[in-house]
DNA sequence: GATGAATGAGGATTCATTCAT
DNA sequence: TATGAATGAATCCTCATTCAT
């Protein structure tokens, strides 16, 4: 059951030749035959020998951009303490992939495009967990009096969506500032969350000294 | 330069089948053939028939929904005075959408994602212009104090964003109540654009009488 | 059986446009829908109304190429007397249709090298009576000691290649003096068809030295 | 880089097979499909998956022609000396060749008459260069008093002219004879390129009368 | 293990032609 | 007489996958 060790090297030298292509031509342009020339093989039947078929070979990707995700997110995330912080940290960190992993970003960003909705979604299901618990601790956190009152799923949405769409504009734009902009989207949110009672007496943000 | 009855009749029909089809299977899956069985025509040719290319017909079906989407959010943002009651106008409709166009908004969010980035992006393009325009009108409250002080660039690409991502949520989950989504989602922005002062002074909120 | 007006004024119409696009576009790209637009018509299925099929079209057009180069030619060929004379207005005349009828002659270039050697030839048909005419005219002239004693066939072949050609050469290139070519042409053919025995005397073999 | 044994088999065996349908079908009618079938392929794909198109597997079929033509004619021109002799010998090696390669001359034949005249020309741009040459030596031979004082430009067109039509008559009726006629042909123009002045005497010119 | 050859379905598009008005 | 809508075969080409070696 476990992979020769050849075989995983292979397999990695195909997945990153995906990344690679997929990143530069665009999801519905990576058919295997670029890969393979990308990747140096001579021929598509040496994807095919590695991966069980197109959909094989895609999550292997999606699942290598997830791992260098999480490397690069999770520390910066779990550094924090508190919801406000914490989703900060999650909106910065995220945005912040955009210069530290473009690559990488930018194949997820086709991937997640190009898939087709209909697609086993392996990875849409991923990312369908992740919001849910964040959903949970959205609530959490509006139990606690530090979020307001609003809808958490739509915030869990709208911080999905708006987070992806300044991880495209920062890709395609090499003239944005990424940090500056993963400070903005953070501020943005940190904004729409507070508890808006925050201005009707003499009390101290979250995070600030007593 | 005119059309015939019947030419323009079978152009809505193939478009109006190329928008289920994109609705249902996904972009990538809309070929020709799919379209002609949906619309029930007998071969593919007689889509080549009608529409220059693949790209022409696309281009119809986007201007449909641009069309469809115009028509349901301008007056709705028009008849709102004040950056932030538009704000709030324009992002409730457009979710709102979701539920008066369902089908084309599905169609359109798989072309948006399944385009490639390479096609010249006749509709990014447009989309493209409105986010700048969008950009203007955000500096200009803000130089009239009606915004706080953020970056208008990375606020008009969040609220795009997180729209879409509502959308496709919205789209997919019939138990989620759209009405109530939009409106949350427009609270959200109208919470992180309102200047921060505004608990600075003895004062009113925003829409409220002297 | 005879044609209506309209009918014929019809079909010359569609001619022209054939003459045309064949000339511009050449042969392999003419079909019915770049003709029927040249000529103004909105249909292709005008054209199939009109004429047989692309067969019939085509011989038409050849027809007419042929009646406008007869027209032209003949003329000029019956002003001469004499093998050598007739011989050198043919070819003259011949070559210098390329300036009288440009269109014209472009479009039988086309047709005669696109159309295919197995086509029913119904102009190679033409061609041939032509060329066998002009055998038995050389044989009679070579008899009567006007010509010299060389393989008729072999010569009207090369005259007729030899005029193509250059037809071809001048149509393309603008700036060659078509008269002047098709006066060279016309020597060339002149010395090489005199009988040798114009110089009798004691003379060297071709690479003999003095 | 260098190709796999049966990569090169199959490649020519396309090729030949492409040979034989553009000569016994005509250019227009060589499909893939046809030239698969001919081969005994299983698929159109199969001859995309040698060559890169339609254009690759035309390059190849004239470079196959054109090896055979050099390799015949070639030694023969050069076993010559002078310009005379020289002509000759390439008027009727290259006649020759419709006996020696018929197949391929069919072919080449075809392709030349039906590529369409916008094609790049990749052949045709060969041929003029040859024609460019061959207008040079002329010239030369002109200046040595070799040749007589008439135009080079067109000699050069009417010999290439006139060796296609022999060898087009000669290709399609088995009853000409080949060397005869190439020693025709030869002979043809070696009276036409020969100095007047060879019976350089008090004699009249064609056209004259006594 | 590894490879390159082969497959066949599916892609868009163009074409000449037919047919009902 | 004229038209334009419809057809379906044929075009080249790309694709993921299989298979024998």
């Amino acid at each position: 059951m476990g992979r020769t060790f050849t075989e995983s090297a292979r397999r990695r030298q195909i997945v990153e030749a995906a990344i690679e292509v997929i990143a530069d031509a665009g999801y519905a342009k990576a058919s295997f035959a670029r890969i393979a020339k990308h990747a140096g093989l001579s021929s598509t039947g040496m994807i095919s020998y590695y991966f069980k078929g197109k959909d094989d070979l895609l999550r292997e990707v999606i699942a290598e951009v997830m791992r260098v995700s999480e490397a690069y997110m999770l520390p910066r995330i779990e550094a924090e303490t508190g919801p406000r912080a914490r989703l900060r940290a999650y909106i910065e960190s995220n945005v912040e992939l955009a210069a530290a992993h473009p690559r990488e970003l930018a194949a997820l960003v086709e991937i997640l495009n190009g898939q087709g909705d209909d697609a086993e979604g392996q990875f849409a299901a991923a990312r369908q967990a992740v919001m849910d618990f964040q959903e949970h601790l959205v609530r959490t956190a509006q139990a606690d009096g530090e979020y307001g009152p609003f809808d958490a799923r739509v915030l869990v949405t709208a911080v999905r969506g708006a987070i992806d769409a300044v991880l495209v504009r920062v890709l395609r734009d090499p003239q944005m500032d990424v940090a500056a902009s993963a400070r903005e989207l953070a501020d943005l949110f940190d904004r729409a969350v507070r508890p808006s009672e925050v201005c009707m007496q003499p009390h101290r943000l979250p995070g600030e000294d007593a």
